[in-house]
RNA sequence: CGGAGUGUAGUAUAACGGCAGUAUACGUGCUUUGGGAGCACGUGGUCUGGGUUCAAUUCCCAGCACUCCGACCA
């Protein structure tokens, strides 16, 4: 797949200053992202690949259950926002254009989506419906932190459920949250679900998937038993309390905020006129859901929970590639040789390989396939002879395997 | 937006107000080859604008940028 020699990046050989959040500082060394300015991070092929997978999960679960994918626009116009009366909030990029024409960069997207809606929604025969989107959002914070997990610029995927009664909305929501947590499981995360209140989106308490980790901004109450977990915000129980669901006992963390789900009701299907004409010919205003989950945050959560001291630990699921393949440094031709058909029967077999094919030491490589955190590290070497050397990220035993025990054991 | 701090080479770091140094990276050559190798030579730098001073990386002011704490927020 990709000769290391011929990658766009290179890892720093020590970690960047003015960086403290450990997702900056090992995503950032290892080359998968780059700061641009405060809260704005470039993709890099490495970061990039990692992103795809992520997306390619939440789509494979979202198409599921029948979301259907769409891209709405980044620049959205001012009368859009006065219709919700979300013009001139505190989070929106808000600008005049060269023609004096008004936008916010989209932060959310339930007016656009709405209005969209109102084009094509028109009886109860066509509900319920449901579309998603993966797009970056646009978000003034006032103050950028924490690496990926709260830039101003990130990528978000969000979905939008429209509804003919509050039953089916319960319904899809439940469904949601399912599928939200097959996410959250298949990327590698352990998430818990949190009622919490709405923000700015709703006055209805909703709920969060958090994923306990020093570095998260929110605090969540949980039971160490059950699946009861509340956060901080509007808790009825305190660390040490007994949970009301279960009797077991309550602890307390910092978690990171991966993903949410509200009920929308009919706020912004009445600000649209979005309606649709029941059995009896009366037109009701659509019930909406929204939820959201954000893959840049998974990517930066991903590292919080996954690394040790010499770098990222990915899962499978979600790694830029499959096999870290490291020739080491020989005088010995055929060596060379084999690597290069190890390295292109991988590659046959559809397997990702980065090849580490560069002229250089190998504690230099063994150090750069640490902080890259691909899973699995196959080493040719005189050591190694024909066989090929195989390590987990996560282990310190490695084994001499052939290659086509290699190709199986990576191919699942 | 309030408070604190930091801006020196691609990266990481030194320098009483007195020739801007080291490591690493990069280039060339030789040596080396299982945990960020060695030698030689070479390229490359003081955030911007003012001020003080014979002299500013250093002191002062302003701006800009970044980090952290707070407020706010996915």
């Amino acid at each position: 797949m990709m000769l290391q020699s011929r990658l766009f990046t290179k890892t720093l050989k020590s970690f960047p200053k003015d960086e403290e959040a450990i997702n900056a500082k090992m995503l950032i060394r290892g080359g998968f992202i780059r700061k641009m300015s405060a809260g704005v991070y470039a993709q890099l092929p490495l970061g990039l690949r990692v992103l795809d997978k992520i997306n390619r999960i939440i789509r494979e679960e979202m198409n599921a259950i029948g979301g259907q994918e769409m891209l709405m626009q980044a620049l959205v116009a001012k009368e859009y926002w006065e219709k919700s009366k979300r013009w001139h909030t505190d989070v929106a990029y808000e600008f005049k254009s060269p023609f004096g024409e008004e936008f916010a960069l989209g932060w959310t997207h339930e007016e656009v989506v709405t209005a969209i809606a109102t084009h094509f929604i028109n009886s109860y025969k066509d509900l319920p419906l449901s579309v998603y989107q993966i797009q970056t959002k646009y978000r003034a914070e006032p103050r950028a932190k924490n690496g990926l997990l709260r830039g101003r610029e990130f990528m978000m995927k969000d979905l939008y459920s429209f509804h003919s009664s509050k039953e089916s909305l319960d319904d899809f929501y439940q469904q949601v949250i399912k599928a939200y947590q097959k996410i959250l499981k298949r990327v590698g995360l352990k998430a818990l679900v949190t009622e919490a209140s709405g923000g700015a989106f709703t006055k209805e308490y909703t709920h969060e998937f958090q994923v306990l980790a020093p570095a998260g901004e929110d605090v969540v109450f949980y039971c160490k038993q059950c699946d009861f977990a509340q956060n901080k915000e509007i808790a009825h129980v305190q660390k040490g309390n007994i949970c009301p669901l279960c009797g077991g006992e309550i602890g307390s963390s910092p978690a990171i905020e991966v993903a949410n789900v509200f009920k929308l009701g009919t706020r912004y299907s009445e600000a649209f006129n979005l309606t649709y004409t029941d059995k009896d010919g009366n037109r009701q205003p659509v019930i909406m859901g929204s939820y959201g989950i954000g893959p840049t945050r998974i990517m930066a959560t991903l590292v919080e929970v996954h690394n040790d001291e010499k770098g990222i630990i990915w899962p499978e699921s979600v790694a830029p590639y499959q096999i870290h393949l490291l020739e080491l440094k020989s005088k010995n031709g055929a060596l060379k040789l084999n690597a290069k058909k190890i390295y292109k029967d991988l590659k046959d077999s559809g397997i990702e390989v980065l090849f580490d094919d560069r002229d250089v030491s190998a504690g230099e490589k063994f150090a750069d396939a640490d902080l890259l955190g691909i899973p699995w590290r196959a080493v040719i070497s005189e050591k190694s002879g024909a066989k090929i050397e195989l390590k987990k990220r996560d282990s310190k035993e490695a084994k001499l395997v052939g290659l086509q025990e290699l190709q199986k054991l990576t191919n699942n």
